[in-house]
DNA sequence: CGGTCAGTTGAGAACTTTCAACATGGGTGG
DNA sequence: CCACCCATGTTGAAAGTTCTCAACTGACCG
């Protein structure tokens, strides 16, 4: 199994054959879940470390209300906090969007793995780090951008963070999400994430259609949209902390 | 100089006396900066870990074309990102609200203090993951509430964190936020959050004149604001990891 | 074939912004 | 000591954005 996470890493750092075959034992016992279920809820005890494998997840919150707001997207190699297990209580719920395979990581493997691999440590917590500036980066989304920015904001992360780790073809990713979550997590309703989206598609930024997103322009769509790269920290493609081999720099 | 952070650290290990003298050297050389002065700029090269030892400041982005959005706040006791460092430039601006004291941290002192001291390290975790959980606590704030509750959330939030590190009297506490920072913060403008108040004003839910705000009735706004407190995590005070002493446990 | 879910559309209502004017208070320079 | 200045707070009215409600379409599934 192709450890997605493995390629997210190495955009941080020059990882050894024996840090990638740490790596690899954390996809070893995978578990499948259908789409729309949680994994885990708002007040359970947290144990483990979970690691998406495969497909597409997301963290969430409900109000007494009914009113729910997605916090952040898991894409496949993302990590659901690393260090979750100090706290007593989840504070928000974790679902699939779409099926998806994963891998629940207890503390001893990861303190084990960390422990022998300063390399990953240290690319763990620029994982950390980069998963915080993301939400940073919801925080100014949704409190300073209009429909429109907000929402290709949106796609232009989404995209970036899917070719880091392999996910796209040319212009192209798959794009699992009805309007309904994207609602959700932009703080719109559905109805106006429709007009948005004909909107962008109209004048030629987006082609959206049967599950698959096609950006013809990136800069474009990221001049559109005031978005700046810089919080995802994909630009130093493993240029510190190197250990053998060489890959491909990714162009931003 | 009394250091908040060991107060903050305290909602979450009971700290021993060698632990908290490791602390207490972290406040040894203050630096002062004025109000309203930026602390590290976003694109600089971070190489120390900032910690407000008193006064109120934030963090903060500002787009190409002027808008800015507050992102978080720093009260007194907060660390700036511990391993801020593994990344190669800032994301984001700090600035002052208030004059500030503050220590900046090189990465030897705290690697230094966490090698020696694993509650510390721990209860370190535990301050990055609370943190965590304030700025997706925002992601919902800004997504889902209309401005009465958002702004009333963000008033109890304020008012228990101050509370975690004594720094609130009774039920007030001092309020050194402008309408257009609280409009930063919140995504709306000032005149909003002018009329904003004084509704939260007019219903007796907040007093606030002075650059203080007294909360009569805590549990009344927390309810008009849909607050649950959970993600500050404060609800387990020093039931982790004790070393010794004892503290009057916080009510929530 | 009926049912359900996702997407689409229209029109009015609600919330928030914009713009512009005015009030207040502290601080500064004359 | 007073006059002035500037930042902050306040108010009103119109404009703009987004929501709500409600209806309707199309695709897929059993």
């Amino acid at each position: 199994m192709q450890l997605y996470l493995i390629r997210k890493l190495e955009c941080f750092a020059k990882l050894s054959m024996a840090d990638k075959q740490a790596l690899q034992v954390l996809g070893e016992k995978p578990r499948r879940c259908a789409a729309r279920q949680d994994i885990i809820r708002e007040g359970d005890d947290p144990q483990f470390v979970n690691l998406i494998l495969d497909g597409w997840a997301c963290r969430y919150k409900q109000l007494e209300d009914g009113r729910r707001q997605i916090i952040s997207f898991f894409l496949p190699g993302d990590l659901c906090d690393t260090h979750i297990y100090v706290l007593r209580q989840m504070d928000h719920s974790i679902a699939t969007l779409t099926p998806v395979t994963l891998a629940s990581i207890s503390r001893s493997v990861l303190d084990d793995i960390t422990a022998r691999h300063p390399r990953i440590t240290q690319a763990l917590w620029w994982d950390t780090l980069v998963t915080a500036a993301i939400q940073r980066e919801w925080t100014v989304n949704l409190g300073q951008r209009p429909a429109t920015e907000r929402l290709g904001h949106l796609l232009c992360e989404i995209f970036l963070r899917l070719r880091s780790v392999g996910l796209t073809d040319g212009a192209s990713c798959s794009f699992p999400l009805t309007q309904g979550e994207l609602g959700d997590a932009m703080g719109l309703t559905s109805v106006h994430i429709n007009r948005t989206l004909q909107e962008l598609r109209s004048t030629g930024l987006i082609i959206l259609e049967g599950r698959r997103l096609t950006i013809p322009d990136l800069a474009a769509l990221q001049q559109a949209s005031l978005f700046n790269p810089n919080y995802l920290h994909l630009d130093h493609v493993g240029s510190h902390l190197d250990a053998n081999g060489s890959d491909e720099p990714l162009d931003l």
